[in-house]
DNA sequence: TAAATTCCTGACACCGGTGTCATAATGTCA
DNA sequence: TGACATTATGACACCGGTGTCAGGAATTTA
């Protein structure tokens, strides 16, 4: 069985490669005679173009490259997921690049990465979204990117967002309506700007109640669970105790309810207990987890699609966006008795 | 800024670009002088080879997909972290394809894949490897394979497991070895080989002790945690109760463990938990699950390895590795009272 | 030292598409 | 019907590498 390639089908259809070419890519000056007849033959011969051929002469891959380094590997699914959506819909595929963020060896292992694979785009997740020095690189290189969950920047770049410090004031406004005042916060990891976003978010919700806010009552996570479970031995070490906990993500948050569980704390009754991203694990464990949800995969889908839009056709003006999250009450926070 | 090709450097170097491409691919019959030459101008002008052309003139892309379906995200994470660990030791990239199992479309698709993409090679994890048509069709097509997690297959194949028949007699060996005598099953998805192991396993160990099998303490699950709790739910209303439950994955067990608190049972003291993988969830709850530590991530970081060395170079003889597991004994079980 | 062998090297075609441009075919208008 | 504009088509170079093969240089052998 021969390979089929566009020249089979230019002999097989009596016509040059490049009115295939030109059937193939739907360009105009085809008459409907030719164009019919190319496309009878690509059925007879069940063609397929080679996407490496094309993408030789084009400069292209039709590969977007997703970059992470993310503590939180059920968030990286969530991205992933949003991620393939967007591509299975133009035809792209995505290539993971898990990368330290850290380090002098970024720059470079970026650039490796460009080499060897030839990426048409990159999607950057948290936190190289955040990382200007990188937003520069890629763009002296001239590869288009998209970032999501990232700050917003007055530039012209995509990006897509949801509204972090909302989120985390509303989650504090529920806390605070049930009637805690003295309401513990972890952070996440410093390098990610969603860590700033939902401290704000907290604060401000503190001070329109006019609850004095107190630095003893918040720690440094980094949105890993071991170092939910660091914080949480601190927290839960304070006299008095808080009457709640608010960290700033969910596998934070099931670090202190594991641990106040193991210490014979009763949640929520004695000390209520909340989260943020609605990530799996805080529906799968008891008490479930009252925490924001955010549509992490729809911010990369929309992303995604318009970085790949953006590469089809260079669009000068930025794509900013930013999508709602909503407050999900489950059993881990109730009203102080 | 122009572009660096094999020419450019060709010409700086003063030879042909046959003989650039001949120091680029470490091919003899270069002189070291000459290739002392051309390294030189590699440097200066900083120079990689496109891997879009390469791939052209070589018919190869220099990426392997990597095919799932599964219910449990945080699985196909570690699949997914092991075949990075191989690909990027080995310059190759890794293109995800999540895609339904189920279907006559399944042929089709992968088919497509194999067309918009061109994979050097694939790598079938659960329930991928156990379909024998897709075995056969990607023969058909000449692409290179590997199984991870599979069955044990008479074939020329490259195949890493763990044994999970094994790994589920131990498991249950130790629930028998605290006295428990009526412990339910929970199976896993009837489409993966490691449900049947796994049962099987089960029922190997209670014969062994001379425990009556009973039908009833078996469910049907799925992987998912969905599954788990409907399951839970039919065992937990069993009466008499089970003292311990052992369910395929770690996901279903905790559904399990979350159910029961929620009835205000005491576990371990009043029901045993036992899972499977050593998921991250396994010590992400309170109690922490008993379960089996699975090297997800060696398995399929071996498979990948074998398979880039077979597309380098074939091989007439399978490559048929069984890696070992562990019991791994957490809180959710305890002697029976 | 001549002949035979091995080692280097480059010219050229090729992988399978796309871009450019010249030219043939067709259509429009006076 | 001729002049001109427009549309359709193909020849050919090109993208950036690799494979084949011929021929010259260097080395070994007789």
């Amino acid at each position: 069985m021969k390979k089929v390639t566009i020249n089979s089908v230019a002999s097989h259809a009596g016509v040059s490669k490049k009115t295939v070419s030109r059937v193939l890519n739907n360009e105009p000056n085809v008459s409907a005679a030719t164009r019919e007849k190319v496309l009878a033959v690509f059925k007879e011969l069940d063609y397929t173009p080679n996407p490496i051929a094309r993408g030789l002469a084009q400069n292209r891959s039709f590969i977007i490259g997703c970059l992470y380094d993310n503590p939180s590997k059920s968030y990286i699914t969530r991205v992933q997921t949003g991620a393939l959506e967007a591509c299975k819909e133009n035809n792209y595929n995505l290539l993971i690049h898990p990368c330290e963020f850290r380090g002098e060896a970024l720059i470079n292992n970026i650039e490796q990465l460009l080499q060897t694979s030839r990426l048409d785009g990159i999607v950057l997740t948290p936190p190289f979204g955040d990382f200007a020095e990188l937003a520069s690189f890629l763009k002296s290189k001239k590869i288009p990117y998209a970032r999501v969950a990232s700050a917003l920047l007055q530039d012209d770049s995509i990006s897509v967002r949801s509204n972090d410090e909302q989120g985390a004031f509303e989650i504090t406004e529920h806390l605070i309506n049930l009637g805690h005042k003295s309401i513990a916060f972890i952070k996440g990891h410093p390098d990610h700007s969603a860590t700033q976003q939902r401290f704000k978010g907290y604060r401000r919700s503190l001070a329109s109640h006019g609850i004095e806010f107190d630095e003893r009552l918040v720690e440094e996570g980094n949105f890993s669970y071991h170092s939910g479970v660091d914080s949480a031995r601190s927290i839960l070490d304070l006299s008095p105790r808080p009457t709640a906990v608010f960290a700033s993500n969910d596998y934070m948050a099931a670090a202190v309810l594991k641990l106040a569980t193991q210490r014979q704390l009763k949640v929520p009754d004695d000390i209520s207990i909340a989260g943020f991203d609605n990530a799996p694990i805080a529906r799968h464990i008891w008490p479930g987890l009252t925490t924001i949800a955010q549509p992490v995969e729809e911010m990369t889908k929309q992303a995604v699609t318009q970085l790949i839009l953006h590469i089809a056709q260079p669009q000068e003006q930025p794509y900013q966006v930013t999508l709602e999250s909503r407050l999900i009450t489950r059993e881990s926070t109730s009203a102080i008795k």
